[in-house]
DNA sequence: CGCCTCGTTGATTGTACTCAATGGGAGTGG
DNA sequence: CCACTCCCATTGAGTACAATCAACGAGGCG
């Protein structure tokens, strides 16, 4: 179920719309973001993956997004069509996709939130299950601008939220991208 | 592959959290809403289906959201695991899962545009695409509340806007919830 | 008729967007 | 080592837009 693997660099882009070859990436290790480009260059962030994570489920159409990562990673190559061919790869792949789709919903969700501080929050815990987290720490190595792509706000709104969480003490930055979350957050 | 059916009236609903048997419900005929409930009462729509959908992918554990017809309809329950044994039928229900999660992306996509109008108009075509259409025809059957909730917006906002688009031609209404989508709406 | 749900329209307010300027850290080269 | 640049982040001031609160209208049904 191994098959080849490559190692991608920060910021290295994985695959761009268009390219699909049958082969499923999954994630072995690192963190990866997936989003879409929109003709005025604005970015939305469709989802966050980490390590177990599939990249994209086309076994041949066409891939519509990027993937980028956001630390060094490895992907591995997994060939789709052997995979479906065996009853357990099958039944694993259908748990991964349902995966994806809980997440996405949790995603839906959060932009349904109309606030601000809403929708951060949400974010923070979506991150955390998805890249990991360690008790209350969280590592969040986007940039302001990723977030806010996230979650549909501009990086300023996201920048005067954090701001105001670390004087409330709700988040507090303890190095580079590594933040606490306070009892408000770790709910 | 076919199973069990089940006809449901309008508004009816078809499943709560929770309930999740192995079989997957299939809608053959209407339009059916799927959304989550919050504790304060605030209802998120996640998805519409139309004929050919699943409603869930669930083959054992809890769904975690409702399920409501949005007209008479009709559900079909096809055996899970037994589909999953089938290599073809694996497929099927990988290539299902695909579209499903295509559709979020698109809702995702609409929930991060920042205007009222941007958002109720990929709205529109979404629901266009989910439900069908005919031509520049299509058959909104949501409340303003519903619409609301699946955009993100307020119902009033909803009003407002499709009043707006009357009063422009972009949108018209013909008869109960049937529409004619004008030239900015049909692209 | 009275009741209830759904939809429309109006007036006001608040929050996040927008535009703009400044600060800070990493990397490069003289 | 310092000057320079570039990118990212922060902070400020003003504004626009949708949320909110509220009243009213229209249709369906017992």
């Amino acid at each position: 179920m191994t098959g080849d693997s490559r190692r991608f660099a920060k910021r290295e882009t994985i695959f761009a719309p268009g390219e699909a070859d049958g082969d499923l990436p999954k994630l072995i290790s690192g963190a990866v973001i997936l989003y879409t480009l929109f003709e005025d260059g604005r970015r939305q962030v469709l989802d966050l993956a980490g390590p177990g994570d599939f990249l994209h489920f086309d076994l041949e159409g066409a891939v519509d997004h990027y993937a980028e990562a956001l630390m060094p990673s490895e992907v591995a190559y997994i060939p789709g069509p052997a995979l479906l061919q065996d009853t357990d790869g099958a039944a694993f792949m259908v748990e991964q996709m349902r995966d994806r789709l809980a997440i996405e919903r949790r995603h839906l969700t959060l932009l349904s939130y109309k606030s601000a501080m809403d929708r951060l929050e949400a974010f923070v815990k979506l991150a955390a299950d998805c890249l990991g987290h360690d008790g209350a720490r969280v590592d969040l190595p986007l940039t302001r601008q990723q977030i806010a792509d996230f979650t549909g706000l501009t990086l300023e709104t996201v920048s005067r939220t954090f701001a105001q969480w670390e004087r409330d003490a709700v988040l507090t930055k303890i190095e580079g991208q590594t933040y606490l979350m306070g009892a408000a957050l770790a709910a």
